[in-house]
DNA sequence: TTTAATTTTGTAATGATTACAATTGAGCAT
DNA sequence: ATGCTCAATTGTAATCATTACAAAATTAAA
């Protein structure tokens, strides 16, 4: 629960006046956890300032990543996530429920920020997997068993 | 240069009929390296087909990808890129002139397929960095030492 | 050749994001 | 207080990649 005057003070560090619906948009990425859609964050909003926008959602979105507030994940292809920027991690994806989790590997990717790789200057580092999570995994292994029993009663 | 019927024979393996749209997609990747968006597959088969529509692209490559033939990328936010399925490799997308690269880095991410982590099974691993590349980089010294030489002209 | 199944096509819909002009609001000078 | 200027916000329209879907074409089977 970080409170309202520490939000104000990061923005201003930032650069960035703290005006009520970016306060609040910070707060809502704060408070929910991370990977947040845009449409999520909108909603939230809303239930505060219900004149609120999906362009200043945007504007203020894309001011939080350019400065380094806030860190954009493209794992879905159909929408971006938005988090606050922490230690860099790692992501996995859920391709049947759509859940992301974070995933704290050692892993030399992210080790020093903004080093060199070939020639290429590096800004951001980004890694993710991509399958079936645990709750999935065990929720498929019920149904299975499910129907061994359906099985066996037909064949009684 | 792949020849047709090494085509034919890895799409049948697949369980993909080896139609000539179906062909012609896979050789356009073949040939033009990877991370080719639909769009650049798409203009490049109609030199061929005139008349072949975007949503042949788009079946074809979601089948493509679904049987393992083929890699979709996200990594721009805008638009997936796709390319021949080879050893897992990382990428590198410059920011200035949106040029993406290979990184074959050895990373304990790429390791074992279809392996787990923290219960959850992995199914696809990805990683990859942002930043400006090499040439890039290059060009804008060249700029900053032209800046710099005007600079001196002016104040003499 | 007739028929059925598969593939391809063309067009319309979707949905996230962006563009942009109009409105609002905060801060400052009169 | 009043008006002024600049920045922030809003609302709406445009963009653009992707998907949905039904019609047309092609292929394979009978
Ligand atoms: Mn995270
Ligand atoms: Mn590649
Ligand atoms: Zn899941
Ligand atoms: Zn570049």
């Amino acid at each position: 629960m970080i409170t309202i005057e520490h939000i104000k003070k990061k923005l201003i560090e930032k650069g960035i006046k703290p005006t009520y619906p970016r306060v609040r948009i910070y707060q809502v990425l704060s408070d929910n956890g991370g990977h947040l859609t845009a449409d999520f964050i909108f909603k939230e909003i809303r239930k505060d300032i219900p004149t609120a926008s999906r362009t200043t959602v945007y504007n203020t979105l894309s001011s939080f990543v350019e400065v380094g507030l806030v860190d954009e994940i493209l794992i879905t292809g159909t929408e971006a996530r938005y988090e606050i920027k922490r230690r860099n991690h790692h992501h996995f994806l859920c391709k049947k429920c759509g859940g992301i989790f974070d995933i704290d590997i050692k892993c030399p990717l992210a080790q020093g920020e903004y080093s060199r790789v070939r020639g290429h200057l590096i800004q951001e580092i980004h890694g993710y997997f991509k399958g079936i999570c645990k709750d999935c995994l065990k929720k498929a292994e019920l149904e299975r068993e499910e129907h061994e029993k359906d099985d066996r009663e037909v064949s009684e």
